[in-house]
RNA sequence: GCCGGGGUGGCGGAAUUGGCAGACGCGCUGGACUCAGGAUCCAGUGGGGCAUAAACCCCGUGUGGGUUCGAAUCCCACCCCCGGCACCA
């Protein structure tokens, strides 16, 4: 009865309509009902495709529902402008940069207007522009200026395949996060932001942004932080060596030191014999990739220098080693090795012969005792079970298990069992070795000695043995307690032997400062942030090196430092430029040579959200005023792939800001939400490579040889083939098809799969949609607009309490936390379908309907803008939709209609009584009238009431028996 | 290994946060229209029992236990999956 819908006659009658109305211009000087949306700008790449359009369209139907409630809505957009892609499309093709990005823009901007996602483009930006980039020079100088930028020469990652060094964040894993290239170390000079002097505040205020629980984790695993203590240890010529360690209380058990191959103090303390060996393991280490290095799964390795530490709080004279599981630039780059209570030093210790010295008793109390078969005199299972100690016995062989109360008592009577020139031990909180002539600890590094020597004297076979531990490793059954972590009871440990775990760590530091050896410290994982990149395509460090006054910075009012118009960009970037390099001197005018590097892309979009305030300010990068009342982003959204770098790196650079006194907040992101990403299957033929889904039929065969192919189901990617375009499927179904299912598919948080067959549900149900309100619009539109609820028939009382149930239910997916849109449009789609059913049932009222019809197209309109726009023209109630107020719920609506209350029998749904609202909103009379129904009674019959729990509006639960 | 998030039909997922499990959609099955349909429309669809049907009953939210009149939801133990980090002292 309706007319047939055709999306792309209405589609296009509308889609300059809202920007044109203005409603999507922010008026920035009102900042009353302000809100700041932000959609994370993306780096403009070839063409936009569907998965792209998730965020896009997420953030229009916000904002649209955010216009309609009356709020004063910033929405803007820009263009990450700067980066390697368009560089090496630029090498690769001759085309300038510039041009391939723009291109790019144009294509992304013409796909927007396609969606019908609308943004404030009077502020758009692009951060390859000069007017851009001139302020990213300028945030340069600015922390330059206050120490906050740095050149500093260091060992830095570098990636062969982009040919540029990379920020730690960008070589996380030892790959580069770009192309995963595994990355190089190098040692050179390179431009820094002290980010490190904000790990503490970066690490604090997470606590109090509204920002997924997993993405604040990962920033807090990022930044690292772990408490412990500085301690001096001293080499035997007194040079100092100072070692960070988390665990201070387990200083007693350092048997040796290490420290990184590229220790300063290497060089210095290395003996003369061992120089050699020293020099090829420091080569060694160099060579090894960043991956190499990390991989936990290899075999520790490590020199002697010939050297030796003494331990501080005991004397102890321990060797020096170098190895390259310690790393220089975290700590102190030395550590002292505590093979008892720390994995790696305990491999280490193990596979080099050094000696394990157990300092903290083991969580459990429990301690074990071997005795060998052919150790001891006959009589001594028997003397055990009979002392009450459990053990068992194989191959004569004793397996003892004891609690630590029952150690001396043990000893006493095994000892006793024991026949000269054999022993046993006791292993736990300790380790004892029992002879029968004495008992000795292994508690110090020279009461280990004579241990293994008084063993090696009695028992010839194990002579190759290095270490105690070496000879307790050998027995299975001690396996487990010759090395943990955790914490416990200090024993061997000097004055603070006793100390229990949980105020071990807290009291031993203590102990060191007041002997002057030790203090509290706080480490971070965190790094400087290394943002010189030796690229073209970037925004170029504002330095001019002279060989008179060295490094100056460029004075602000020459900026911006332009990048240089070239025919064809060359593989060194700006270092082959001369016109760009040779330059004068800003402070004496002699000859001087530019800074070759450009900044991080990372660097430009780490302010971006505040240039927004003011774009095309040539004054200043931003309005003071404004950003501080804008800001910080009221809603901030994006991929969680940029959980750690961009969103660390513009929260630091924010910080930095307000500490020189150019912003008044310390965060610019309050809220964050990360959306996931749309999935589409790739396939994978051995020979030729990506192939296109659709070029693939039945039984996933490659379409060239034949080949079975490999699938996987994963984010769309051009270079994967696997992208899915919206402009066939626009041009077929419509935006509001592709719009309707995008925000249908699920839960927008969650990463989907996209499908061609859910696409066309959504297609289905808008041509239902379309056929309905267009049939029965000409019926309504003059119908009178007010109407009296309580005095509709049952059906029509029904559909109008289920019309503010609708309300509600969508209404709260915008107001919640999680944006469950595919919640909100199942809503809308229960109403049209009762709808549906109310229309099909006979005359219906014709205000009711009405209103109906109008709030659903108000409901639905940030979803699927277009066909609401069109509906709403023809209601003829005048003005657009986004003029209209957000339809409001109205509570009284849904007490208007009878309740069905379940009843429970004994935990089991066994009717239903259908009630008046008033009824079944109060206990009693509910009680009362639900005991009465007749279909209950039948279920009571002959039985015996034990309880009934009434709960108003919910259901009656009874008990019997 | 550590940290974070999860396990609900064939699939994506709902369930007003302790109150009718499986909304809505996809798929599937049957039917209608049609020369045809991979288009559209209508009906059915958690598993099982009973079975002509209506009705009724049992089982069921990863597993085992607990709290409660009542548990997908709360507590305890365990299993599995996904994501991040991982020689950071």
């Amino acid at each position: 009865m309706g007319e047939p819908y055709n999306p792309k006659e209405i589609e296009a009658r509308w889609k300059d309509f809202w920007w044109e109305r203005g409603f999507f211009r922010a008026d920035i000087h009102d900042t009353e009902r302000k809100f700041y949306y932000l959609n994370m700008f993306p780096y403009p790449s070839a063409k936009p495709h569907v998965g792209h359009g998730r965020n896009y369209i997420l953030g229009d139907a916000i904002t649209r529902y955010l216009l309609m409630r009356g709020y004063n809505v910033l929405n803007p957009m820009g263009w990450d402008a700067f980066g390697l892609p368009a560089e090496n499309q630029a090498i690769r093709h001759g085309i300038h940069p510039r041009d391939w990005t723009m291109r790019n823009i144009a294509e992304f901007k013409r796909q927007f207007r396609d969606w019908g996602v609308v943004f404030d483009w009077d502020r758009e930006i692009a951060t390859c522009e000069p007017e851009y980039y001139k302020w990213t020079q300028w945030i340069f100088l600015k922390l330059y200026e206050h120490g906050l930028a740095y050149r500093a020469e260091a060992e830095v990652n570098y990636c062969p395949t982009c040919d540029t060094v990379l920020a730690n964040e960008q070589a996380a894993g030892g790959r580069c996060e770009r192309c995963n290239t595994p990355v190089e170390k190098k040692t050179l000079t390179q431009w820094f932001f002290r980010i490190t002097a904000y790990a503490e505040e970066l690490l604090r205020d997470l606590d109090d942004l509204d920002w997924p629980e997993h993405v604040k984790t990962m920033q807090r695993n990022w930044i690292g932080r772990s408490e412990g203590a500085n301690v001096v240890f001293r080499s035997e010529r007194g040079d100092e060596i100072t070692v960070f360690t988390t665990r201070p209380d387990t200083l007693w058990g350092a048997t040796f030191m290490v420290l990184a191959p590229e220790h300063p103090l290497v060089e210095k303390l290395t003996a003369p014999e061992r120089r050699a060996e020293v020099e090829e393991y420091k080569r060694f280490a160099a060579r090894q990739t960043e991956v190499e290095r990390l991989s936990t799964e290899k075999e520790k390795t490590g020199v002697f220098i010939g050297a030796y530490a003494v331990n501080p709080v005991n004397g102890a004279r321990i060797p020096i080693w170098i190895a390259d599981y310690v790393l220089m630039t975290y700590g102190t780059g030395a550590i002292m090795a505590v093979p008892a209570h720390d994995a790696r030093d305990f491999e280490f210790a193990l596979k080099f012969g050094i000696p394990v010295i157990p300092v903290i008793a083991p969580p459990g109390g429990k301690a074990k005792s071997y005795v060998m078969a052919g150790t001891y005199r006959e009589g001594l299972p028997g003397a055990l079970r009979e002392a009450g100690f459990a053990f068992e016995e194989r191959d004569g062989a004793l397996y003892v298990t004891l609690d630590e109360g029952d150690r001396e008592r043990y000893i006493d009577l095994v000892r006793r069992y024991i026949l000269p020139g054999s022993w046993t031990e006791v292993i736990g909180a300790g380790w004892q070795f029992v002879f029968s002539d004495s008992v000795l600890n292994v508690g110090s590094i020279e009461e280990e000695k004579a241990v293994l020597d008084k063993c090696r004297e009695l028992e010839p076979s194990i002579r190759d043995k290095r270490t105690v531990a070496e000879m307790l490793w050998e027995v299975e059954f001690y396996r487990d307690l010759l090395f943990h972590d955790q914490r416990g009871t200090m024993i061997n440990s000097g004055p603070l032997t006793g100390t229990p775990g949980d105020e071990a760590v807290k009291r031993t530091t203590e102990w060191l400062e007041e002997q002057g050896i030790g203090k509290f410290a706080v480490n971070y994982r965190l790094r400087d942030w290394l943002i010189s990149r030796q690229r073209y395509w970037g925004a170029p460090i504002p330095i001019v090196y002279c060989d008179k006054c060295g490094i100056v910075p460029v004075p602000e009012e020459e900026l911006p430092v332009l990048l240089p118009e070239v025919e064809r960009i060359g593989l060194k970037g700006l270092a082959e430029i001369p016109e760009f390099v040779n330059t004068t001197c800003p402070t004496c005018g002699g000859p001087a040579r530019r800074e070759t590097d450009t900044m991080d892309t990372f660097v430009d979009s780490s302010w971006y959200y505040l240039r927004y305030i003011s774009p095309h300010d040539d004054d200043k990068p931003f309005d003071p005023e404004l950003v501080n009342a804008w800001l910080p982003v009221d809603l901030y959204v994006g991929g969680v792939e940029h959980a750690i770098l961009h969103l660390l790196y513009s929260r630091f650079i924010t910080k930095a800001l307000r500490d020189l006194g150019y912003l008044s907040f310390g965060e610019p992101f309050a809220r964050l939400f990360t959306q996931g990403m749309i999935t589409y299957p790739a396939y994978w033929c051995p020979e030729h490579r990506w192939i296109p889904p659709a070029e693939v039929a039945e039984g996933k065969r490659c379409p060239h040889c034949g080949r079975d192919l490999e699938v996987s189901v994963v984010a769309m990617s051009k270079s994967k083939l696997n992208v899915v375009s919206p402009d066939e499927l626009i041009e077929r179904y419509g935006a509001d098809t592709e719009r309707l299912y995008t925000l249908f598919m699920g839960p927008p948080e969650k990463e989907i799969e996209w499908s061609e067959e859910g696409l066309r549900g959504a297609w289905r149900f808008l041509n239902r949609f379309w056929e309905l309100l267009t049939g029965w619009i000409p019926r309504v539109k003059d119908a009178p607009a007010a109407f009296d609820p309580a005095a509709l028939p049952e059906a029509a009382r029904a559909l109008w309490a289920k019309l503010n149930e609708t309300i509600h239910r969508v209404t709260r997916e915008f107001e919640s936390e999680r944006f469950g849109f595919n919640v909100a449009i199942a809503a809308i789609m229960e109403f049209t379908n009762a709808l549906e059913d109310y229309l099909a049932k006979g005359e219906p009222d014709p205000a009711l309907l009405r209103r109906a019809i109008r709030d659903l197209i108000l409901l639905i309109s940030p979803f699927t803008p277009f066909i609401a726009e069109e509906l709403w023209s023809r209601l003829g109630e005048g003005g657009a939709v986004l003029e209209q107020d957000w339809p409001t719920y109205d509570e009284e609506a849904l007490k208007l209609l009878a309740v069905e209350i379940p009843v429970q029998i004994n935990g089991k749904v066994r009717a239903r009584v259908k009630l008046p609202h008033d009824v079944a909103g109060d206990a009693e009379a509910l009680k009362e009238a639900v005991l009465s129904a007749e279909e209950v009674r039948r279920h009571l019959a002959g039985r015996e009431l034990v309880k009934v729990i009434a709960v108003p509006g919910k259901l009656v639960s009874l008990v019997v028996k």
